[in-house]
RNA sequence: GCCGGGAUGGCGAAAUUGGCAGACGCAGCGGACUUAAAAUCCGCAGGGGCCAAAAGCCCUGUGGGGGUUCGAUUCCCCCUCCCGGCACCA
């Protein structure tokens, strides 16, 4: 890898390079470019065993996209995710914990653009470097398995995949929109559209809709699975199950077939296609609906307009609105409005015939395009039938307990579920649920509808009009139609020194000899699909990939998997809480019916760690508060850097990131670091006590607050992931031991407990601050490997306090702090309350009325 | 609008979720060391009041208002604001 040595970073301040090792300031750089050196010689440092005895725990961190440089969110993902590997492998496991990158996508390209760099040649120049920065940063990856997906022993698969998908009917194509500049002549990727509905490149030109054949991946075949499974990840935060379920957008509902019927104006049946079906809810309402609404764009609109130019272009403006709010990003804020056809259906309820209208707030791409308006039971229809002068006819009353009150009018629009039918023919008197039950049973004896149920989850599209992707392995053939690329023939190899320009469809449809192939069933002349894939398709198996990441036989080995599945840990930010961890869920689904693993979820426990924000705002060039990782490395060092992210705040909350408080750190590290120069020599000398089970109290609460801190630092790892208060606890230890400096010096704590404490230690900081702590255990004689040292466990005995603090409170009120032995019963501590001076004042002459004791918490004397 | 998550000193936060509010750190103040500074070490520190000052004592305080309780940052009800997601979803 090239600029490797990147990962020496210079020593800022060379007036504090010293060779003195006795020397009490902590010379970060000197140590941490040692050690540095040293773990990347031994490249079998942190790779996972092969046939391992031992436990497996797959730790894994969300791969980055290679921009050129790590920033401090990607310093505070990786730090939570590497102390947990390195205390799962001081836990005896057998860790994976594995990096790659994410490396296809559209920076590179504008990359090419703007700087003549080819998209290769940028994105592993920026990997080497972003590696280089890794490593620097001390974090503990199994660099054999790295996965990059840009490059073919990765993205054949992807192809692999697809030809997978395809030959079980689960990719497939058909025409849709696409956002298209008409100035650049070329698509456009949703995050190049502008707020405002423009184009990125130029800022007053409106992003039109263009129609295009693109692939599309059958990820709604498992819509049941990926919702229901949802229940079964405990180990994901509520918030990403929740995000899921809305993004999915179950919703029970009913079709209903209205067809159409004569009008006033006696046009007579519609045209093809005589009946129109509406997609509702509330099928309980159905005799409140006074119009039928379609979407401007809904298929029979074209043939109702067909006589009638006035008409057309009216919903041409409709259409031409919705779009416009849509790419805006506002549509919900745009004004309802609609034209009627002068068309009616009949309601196939109560044969009514109602008018048929076109709105602007329905949508094609929701239901069936089509809606019965019931203004009275419906906000949106409300409004609209307002306009309009619609009918708003009443058909459900709310339920009361009172009976008087269930016939007052309720006001309108009344939404609510929990009402009575009235007006309704046979169904007046039902209750809501009841209804929806009956009229759906109703409409599907009688063939005019079913119950049924409509998701907003939509099939995945995975054609990019773009180069820097994975070529998607299909040709067309004159003759054969489409015909995928045998799997022998793969990886289709994504050509370079491909001129890459924003405009003109895609780039590779402009190299002729990646496009024009022959034929493999006929010979004859085909050409090649030039759009590539998503890049979300990368990193939807990509995990899978460093279970067996040399596999040039298939993606991977699926036994090797399965002993490594599911993911014990994935850490990363929540912005993926919805396309990456939902197409990674379906790929895993579809993997197993592919019989290639077991599992049928990738990730047993998620984990989402807040933002890296700096004075209150999102760090960003433009704001100009952005902290350089590279910045804080060389001015305090890779362990202040990681130490502080995880001090800084819980990691699953925003970390507002202060200067000053990486220097707080930096000096925290600076004074362990001298309280092992002065001390760590001194297990040598002899010990005129050496009896750990006679020591004096000053010995005895240090080795109180030793086993104390173990046991924080450890229920933490276990628990909730405080990891800033596990570092208050080491903190606290720290004080402890320099509070008790003097008695250290005159010898008055025995050698083991001192080198007990002093190897805790290390091993306590071990996962938060790998240098510091491989420098300590270097100096204390250790010489076996700190990573596979055991973790250290507390004695409970040990940790416990011999006395404690009870504070005494009257009526509620402190009022003064007993200091009574531990084992003191309540009424030993009652006894001593009362006699208490301050207490005897705060009650004095007033009388007990209760006497409250929490053992070894508190005592509370309620006074009348 | 719906669904999540928040709101605690000057600042980042803690209180392992009914039991001493503010651990730990930053910034601040005072002291020691130093010719001096840096570095380091020790101490003080929510706000207000009594007091010349200190010790000490008192009141008050976890976004706002109510409630439950001997006791509420923590539980219940109502409200405000901030962050995130979804959204004319029928």
């Amino acid at each position: 890898m090239p600029k490797e040595e990147k990962s020496e970073l210079t020593v800022t301040r060379p007036d504090r390079t010293s060779d003195r090792p006795n020397d009490e300031r902590y010379d970060v750089q000197r140590v941490e470019s040692k050690w540095s050196a040293r773990w990347q010689q031994d490249a079998s440092r942190y790779a996972a065993e092969r046939d391992s005895a031992k436990k497996k725990y797959y730790v894994l961190e969300m791969l980055p996209y290679p921009s050129g440089a790590l920033h401090m969110g990607h310093v505070r993902n990786y730090s939570i995710g590497d102390a947990l590997a390195r205390y799962t492998w001081m836990n005896g496991y057998n860790v994976l914990h594995p990096m790659g990158w994410d490396s296809f996508g559209l920076p590179a390209e504008n990359a090419a653009i703007s700087a003549n760099t080819p998209p290769r040649e940028w994105t592993l120049g920026n990997i080497a470097n972003m590696k280089a920065q890794m490593k620097r940063l001390g974090f503990a990856y199994d660099w054999s398995r790295e996965v990059t997906t840009c490059l073919p022993d990765y993205y054949r698969w992807n192809q692999w995949f697809f030809l997978k998908l395809y030959e079980r009917g689960l990719a497939y194509r058909k025409k849709s929109k696409v956002n298209w500049c008409p100035k650049c002549c070329t698509v456009l990727a949703n995050e190049q559209v502008l707020p405002n509905g423009c184009c990125w490149r130029h800022e007053d030109t409106p992003v039109e809709q263009r129609e295009l054949e693109q692939w599309f991946l059958r990820i709604t075949n498992y819509t049941e699975e990926l919702l229901r499974d949802l229940d079964k990840l405990n180990g994901w935060p509520e918030k990403v199950r929740t995000m899921q379920r809305n993004w999915i957008g179950r919703s029970e509902g009913t079709l209903v077939d209205f067809k159409l019927g004569y009008g006033p104006d006696h046009h007579g049946f519609g045209p093809a296609g005589s009946t129109i079906t509406v997609f509702t809810t509330r099928v309980d309402t159905i005799f409140g609906a006074t119009s039928i609404q379609l979407a401007p764009e809904h298929p029979m609109v074209k043939d109702l307009t067909a006589s009638n130019p006035d008409l057309r272009s009216k919903v041409g403006q409709l259409i031409a609105e919705q779009r416009k709010a849509s790419e805006a990003g506002d549509i919900g804020e745009i004004e309802k409005h609609g034209v009627p056809t002068g068309r009616f259906a009949i309601n196939p309820f109560n044969n009514e015939k109602i008018p048929i209208w076109i709105a602007n707030y329905i949508l094609m791409d929701y239901g069936t395009g089509a809606i019965m308006s019931v203004p009275a039971h419906d906000e949106r229809d409300y409004e609209f039938a307002k306009k309009y002068n619609l009918e708003i006819r009443l058909v459900i009353l709310p339920i009361s307990n009172d009976p008087e009150e269930t016939m007052t009018e309720p006001p309108v629009p009344f939404t609510a579920h929990d009402g009575m039918l009235i007006n309704s023919g046979p169904y007046s008197g039902m209750s809501c649920a009841a209804a929806i039950k009956k009229m759906s049973e109703y409409a599907e004896q009688k063939g005019i509808g079913k119950a049924t149920v409509t998701y907003r989850l939509k099939d995945w599209g995975i054609s990019r009009q773009r180069y820097w992707g994975t070529p998607i392995p299909m040709l067309y053939c004159e003759k054969d139609g489409i015909v995928p690329v045998p799997e022998k023939d793969l990886p289709v190899i994504l050509p370079e020194n491909v001129e890459i320009t924003l405009t003109g469809g895609s780039p590779l449809s402009r190299v002729p000899e990646f496009v024009n192939v022959s034929c493999p069933k006929c010979g004859g002349p085909a050409r090649r699909e030039t759009d590539t894939m998503d890049t979300f398709i990368d990193s939807s198996w990509y995990f899978y990939r460093y279970t067996d990441a040399h596999n040039d036989r298939a993606p991977f080995d699926g036994e090797i998997a399965n002993y490594w599945f599911p993911i014990d840990q994935y850490i990363g930010g929540v912005e993926h809480a919805i396309l990456h961890l939902i197409y990674s869920r379906f790929w895993t689904k579809f993997m197993r019916d592919l019989g290639m693993i077991a599992n049928d979820e990738p990730v047993e426990r998620l984990f989402t760690q807040g933002m890296v924000i700096k004075d209150g705002a999102k760090m960003s060039k433009s704001l100009g508060n952005v902290v350089s990782p590279d910045e804080m490395v060389a001015r305090y060092g890779a362990d202040a850097a990681r130490l502080y992210s995880l001090f800084a705040a819980p990691p699953d909350r925003d970390l507002d990131w202060q200067d000053s408080g990486i220097e707080g750190i930096h000096r925290f590290l600076g004074r362990v670091y001298r309280f092992f120069v002065r001390h760590a020599m001194r297990r040598g000398s002899s010990p005129h006590k050496s009896d750990v089970t006679q020591l004096s109290p000053e010995a005895r609460a240090i080795q109180r607050k030793l086993h104390q801190t173990i046991k924080r630092v450890s229920d933490d790892f276990q628990g909730r992931w405080h990891f800033n208060t596990c570092i208050s606890a080491i903190m606290e230890l720290v004080n402890t031991l320099y509070a008790a400096e003097e008695i250290i010096e005159a010898n008055d704590v025995p050698a083991p407990l001192m080198l007990e404490v002093q190897r805790n230690l290390v091993l306590l900081l071990a996962p938060f601050a790998p240098y510091l702590a491989h420098e300590l255990w270097e100096m204390l004689g250790e010489n076996s490997d700190l990573l596979r040292t055991p973790w250290p466990k507390y004695d409970a005995e040990l940790a416990k306090e011999e006395e404690i603090e009870i504070p005494i409170q009257v009526n509620g009120k402190l009022r003064s702090l007993i200091v009574v032995p531990a084992s003191a019963d309540e009424q030993f501590v009652l006894e001593r309350a009362l006699a208490d001076e301050k207490v005897k004042a705060a009650i004095a002459g007033k009388q007990i009325v209760k006497k409250i004791y929490v053992p070894g918490k508190m005592v509370n004397l309620v006074v009348k």
